[in-house]
DNA sequence: TAAAATATTTAGACTGATCTAAATTTATTA
DNA sequence: TAATAAATTTAGATCAGTCTAAATATTTTA
């Protein structure tokens, strides 16, 4: 099997993957909070079990067997996460960082069998969706609430962010997922839009608009 | 925090102080499959951290604040392995290397829950006993079935070896957990022993009976 | 109680993961 | 396109955990 930090890294390259197709190694320092050169060093080593693909100075995309472990700790971390919150009753901004232990436990038949127990949920309590056992999974069409005009609608379904603050300030004002929401008006000046959520009108920062998902 | 290796020390010298008192070098090298040496080196590291005291040549004890820590590994294993067995389906002789894993796990918030979640179970699946938040926990009075003589009775409340193998066995002979069982005879050439399980007669060898423990 | 056997520690080396500082390559821009 | 800036890699070090082989201490036993 593979290390903790070598799962690390592969996670972050094919969560980055996706915005950016070919990842640099100083974004993945970034995101790993780690030096640029420590990341060339596992870089190496990582291409060395030919689990990305590797040109020096060109950056790294994954390789086959790279991604499909990269989605087995994905499946993990998602799957716990969905525990933590249904069956021990943490609020969704409190299950990151366990579960960013949780999904390096090795065991396959451990996470199928919470997977069963759970009733195969289909998305994680920040709507990100949860890969199944052989690694398949597919996101429904997201858009930010800032791409709506007014007197669309749409359903709550998932975050751009998942930082504390901001799930808690969602939480506050009631924008969890699965909420219906209508936008009432936008402001031309500072972009900002006021929803009907839940027969109740609220106002979002452009900022939030921008991160907050819905489909529809 | 301490590092998964240093856990795994302390909970070694623990289980081993409990049979021997003060642990010596090569006890705890066997229990961990590694080298002298190697023991050395972390006892020095434990030793500075004031978690055990040391002194050369003369083996270890733990201090308060390393109990508490190894009690904490402990309670983390036990629970973590009553959820597999209760929750998820696992057999008894499945959990323990996956609980070895979940030990580790960081979150004190975690077991608490996960506790409240069980509704704080009081013995693991294989009879020992769980810590509760505070450390705390009580074992019953145990004694292996070789103990008992001709007509005594007891309840199967504990095993003396967790080995896949030695489980199997009495999960097939349903000498399981909270079984009442009575001696019949004991052999007097071999020390087998028969018994009276569910109104039917099997027979145990002298190991058997030395690893499997009853109260009353 | 002195030798022999056993247990333990020390010395020195290796691996994986990390870092800083310096060198090199690639990208930007004047 | 040549100079400058930015990104990346290399060189060399450190730290935790491990090992083997050698040195030292303790225990056993004759
Ligand atoms: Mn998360
Ligand atoms: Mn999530
Ligand atoms: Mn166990
Ligand atoms: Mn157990």
């Amino acid at each position: 099997m593979n290390t903790f930090t070598e799962e690390n890294y592969l996670k972050a390259i094919y969560h980055l993957s996706l915005q950016s197709g070919s990842v640099s190694t100083n974004q993945i320092a970034a995101s790993l909070s780690t030096k640029a050169a420590s990341v060339t060093d596992m870089l190496k080593k990582l291409a060395e079990k030919e689990l990305i693909n590797y040109t020096k100075y060109q950056g790294v995309t994954l390789t086959s067997p790279g991604e499909k472990i990269a989605i087995s700790i994905i499946r993990k971390h998602r799957l716990w996460e969905y525990f933590l919150v249904e069956k021990l009753n943490f609020k969704w901004d409190e299950v990151h960082d366990v579960a960013e232990e949780l999904e390096h436990i090795s065991s396959k038949d451990l996470i199928d069998r919470l997977d069963d127990f759970m009733g195969h949920p289909k998305y994680d309590p920040h709507g990100d969706p949860i890969p199944d056992s052989s690694g398949k999974f597919k996101t429904h069409e997201l858009k930010p609430i800032s791409a709506l005009a007014a007197n669309e609608i749409g359903v709550v379904s998932g975050v751009r962010e998942h930082s504390p603050a901001f799930l808690q300030y969602l939480e506050k004002v009631q924008l969890i997922i699965g909420r219906k929401i209508k936008v009432i008006e936008i402001n031309d000046y500072d972009h900002s839009v006021i929803l009907l959520v839940e027969d109740k009108k609220i106002q979002i920062s452009r900022e939030v608009a921008n991160n907050l998902l819905i489909t529809r």
